[in-house]
DNA sequence: TGCGTCAAGATTTTAGAAAATATAGATTCG
DNA sequence: CGAATCTATATTTTCTAAAATCTTGACGCA
């Protein structure tokens, strides 16, 4: 009876299985497609299954993880699809939730975004690990979108970003970071100084990165997607 | 042990739970606000802890309740503040999505577009109850988005639609259809004939009455929703 | 050899009870 | 009399174990 393994519990075992869950899919600790078996997440974890289910099944309302009636659970397969519908959302979506808070941007929200943009910068100018990278730029874009008013958005907005993060990671493992540091910067200075446009520009140009560094690691083969189930 | 209580189970108790409180939810049965208690749902669904915890956590994730930690969960609150924010985001994305499908519209759509107008025009043509109606209109509205090809898309219009869904209920308690029943008319309409512009117009027009409707019915006292609190 | 059937094992899913936590009411102290 | 504390109760949350379901591989039959 370890009283809880390791780092505190939120609240209740179940949300610590959540976030612990959630951070393992994120860093790609458990890979996409890797089979989630509940003998072994409870071992590993120290909870019986009743909060693992629950933790999945939210997981599972995210996209995060997909489960099969009776065939269990498993981490979602990355695929080129699900990469392009991800990232067409997010440049639908993000421009507007970044244009409402910039319109409603105050100091408040300008420190918090300075303070994320300096450990951005912090990570992204070292050679960090990809998952730690991936950590500071969805902490950045969070806060970016943080001000716009709408708890939905920023629902949505979470959700969308948690899950292309994924495809991030990936691309991080064999492309030079430079390129999306550089996005990150020009969307920071364009936000802080209240130019939508730029920042717009700034979001595209990341997320159409993003795809298009997916599809060449696709083609080279350095990336494993799923592949078209149609029938 | 009777067997189940009533109806067949789609696959596992828990899934089943989850379109009855889903069903209970939207219908207005379980009104907003209201408490969902363990005790009383696990009595009525016949069901033990676990699978009634699973259904809520996958609800709390689509927003239809929400869960405190530790104090339980109960219908999410109906707001002016949500119904603004569900609607805007449905702007933004519906017009898209339904594009999109127009744009890749076959005969399989069409048909089955054509069906699930004449099952509106069935329900919202005569006196139905008006979780009856919203039933007809998410059917429709989902069809009409379904050959957008996008999963991600759909997944989140279905949340949307069905978000939104319960302020369109509480509408339709106080007020009148027809205008509503116009506006599928014409979109269904402009769907049909390839009028992206036009089933965009109409797609924006009923979500438009649907935020104004319920702002006069919360003036005048007809709908309790939530207020507000910023602390 | 190929295919369908059947057992054995693995895995998910559920139940029922126990543990942990919050809530409300009564009590005591200042 | 008011505030804080404590106790009893209600409720959520978790665990253990059992039931239901799926998967795998072997066997028999055409």
């Amino acid at each position: 009876m370890p009283d809880i393994a390791i780092g505190r519990p939120p609240l209740t075992r179940s949300e610590w299985v959540d976030r612990q869950l959630r951070e393992a899919i994120l860093s790609g600790e458990l890979k996409p497609g890797e089979r989630l078996l509940t003998a072994a997440l409870t071992e590993r974890f120290s909870v019986s299954p009743s909060p693992l289910r629950e933790a999945l099944a939210r997981l599972s309302g995210e996209g995060l993880v997909s489960v099969s009636p009776q065939r269990g659970a498993r981490v979602t397969p990355l695929s080129l699809r699900a990469c392009r519908e991800l990232h067409e959302l997010l440049s639908v979506n993000a421009p507007y939730a970044l244009e409402l808070a910039i319109a409603a941007r105050g100091t408040e929200w300008e420190t918090a975004v300075g303070e994320a943009a300096t450990a951005f910068e912090e990570v992204w100018s070292s050679p960090a690990a990809p998952p730690d990278a991936e950590r500071a730029f969805v902490r950045l874009h969070l806060t970016l979108v943080s001000a716009c008013g709408s708890s939905w958005m920023l629902r949505i907005m979470r959700t969308l970003i948690e899950n292309s993060g994924r495809y991030r990671v990936a691309c991080l493992e064999h492309t030079t970071k430079e390129p999306f540091a550089a996005d990150q910067r020009e969307l920071v200075r364009a936000c802080l100084s209240g130019d939508a446009a730029g920042a717009r520009a700034a979001q595209l140009a990341t997320y159409a990165r993003t795809v298009t560094v997916t599809e060449q690691l696709v083609e080279r083969g350095l990336l494993e997607v799923e592949e078209a189930s149609d029938g």
